[in-house]
DNA sequence: GGCATTTGACCCGG
DNA sequence: CCGGGTCAAATGCC
């Protein structure tokens, strides 16, 4: 057990360190605020986490001290949460080759819970929880619409943090590892979905005195699934997966992809296929 | 049977 | 009251 609290730890600590590295790198780069602040909030989940785990280890089960009264249901604590989550979205542009939404994968598995006809909207709203939500008690979601200007255009936009480590390579976590940093990790490049494009990502701080779950990180939060450290070299799953969002927001304005950006889809074909009944 | 998606109902905040 | 977000039963798929 200790030695998965020591992994975790770790984890954490080297995934702080590569963020602030990112963030280092991102000072000189005078666009991208938004990114700058998507890496200080994970530097600080990091530290937060890492802290968590120290706590832990020190006075055992730390549980959440500042949860009020309780007695409140379920659902209250998890509204409350939700609130505070931080949140954050990208606009993905898919090319061509890539199906529907569902294939928007960013290397996390989420599961669908629901979907709604927005207001305004033409095409209606899905929203995903992290497939693992109930095992690891995993809190991050995403909703995903399409933007009735641009079919091509998906708005994706991400609530909360994978506390989880789904490392499933045959998900395609390799995301695409665009410029800068090319830390390989195993095989991870898989280059299964080169149809990100353009993607922006706008940080969408909600998170009011940026506390969030510091008081109380999601009880099972803390340490990521053993699947995740178990393939020996790739105990930076999780730290690779959040880097995958990293990644994806930097290249915010203009950078170019290897596949650039024109040779991207030009004739999608998606009204054909029915797309999205 | 187990897991994922669908879909209408429900909850809650503005 | 309205609209966005979530729940949960029904359904589908493997």
């Amino acid at each position: 057990m200790e030695e998965w609290e020591q992994k975790c730890l770790i984890n954490e600590l080297l995934q702080g360190r590569e963020l602030a590295m990112q963030l280092q790198a991102h000072l000189n780069l005078p666009s991208c605020n938004e990114t700058r602040e998507l890496l200080l909030q994970q530097i600080q989940a990091s530290y937060d986490k890492a802290l968590s785990l120290l706590h832990y280890k020190a006075t055992g089960t730390s549980d959440t001290i500042d949860q009020p009264p309780q007695s409140l249901p379920v659902r209250d604590a998890a509204t409350v949460q939700r609130k505070s989550l931080p949140r954050w979205t990208h606009q993905v542009r898919v090319g061509p080759g890539t199906a529907m939404e569902g294939n928007l994968n960013d290397g996390f598995s989420w599961r669908k819970y629901g979907q709604k006809d927005i207001l305004g909207a033409k095409y209606p709203r899905g929203y995903y929880r992290c497939t693992h939500r109930n095992v690891q008690g995993c809190l991050a979601t995403k909703q995903v619409q399409r933007s009735d200007g641009d079919p091509t255009i998906f708005d994706v936009s991400y609530r909360g943090r994978h506390t989880c480590s789904n490392n499933n390579q045959e998900q395609g976590t390799g995301t695409i590892e665009p410029y800068q940093q090319q830390q390989h990790i195993g095989n991870q490049t898989c280059p299964l979905f080169p149809n990100y494009l353009s993607l922006n990502i706008k940080v969408e701080n909600d998170v009011g005195d940026g506390n969030y779950e510091t008081g109380n990180l999601s009880p099972t939060s803390t340490c990521p699934n053993p699947t995740g450290v178990m393939n020996n070299g790739s105990t930076s799953v999780a730290i690779e997966s959040e880097f995958t969002e990293i990644i994806q927001a930097a290249p915010t304005v203009g950078l170019e992809f290897p596949f650039g950006n024109a040779g991207l889809d030009p004739n999608f074909t998606f009204d054909d296929n029915g797309f999205f009944s």
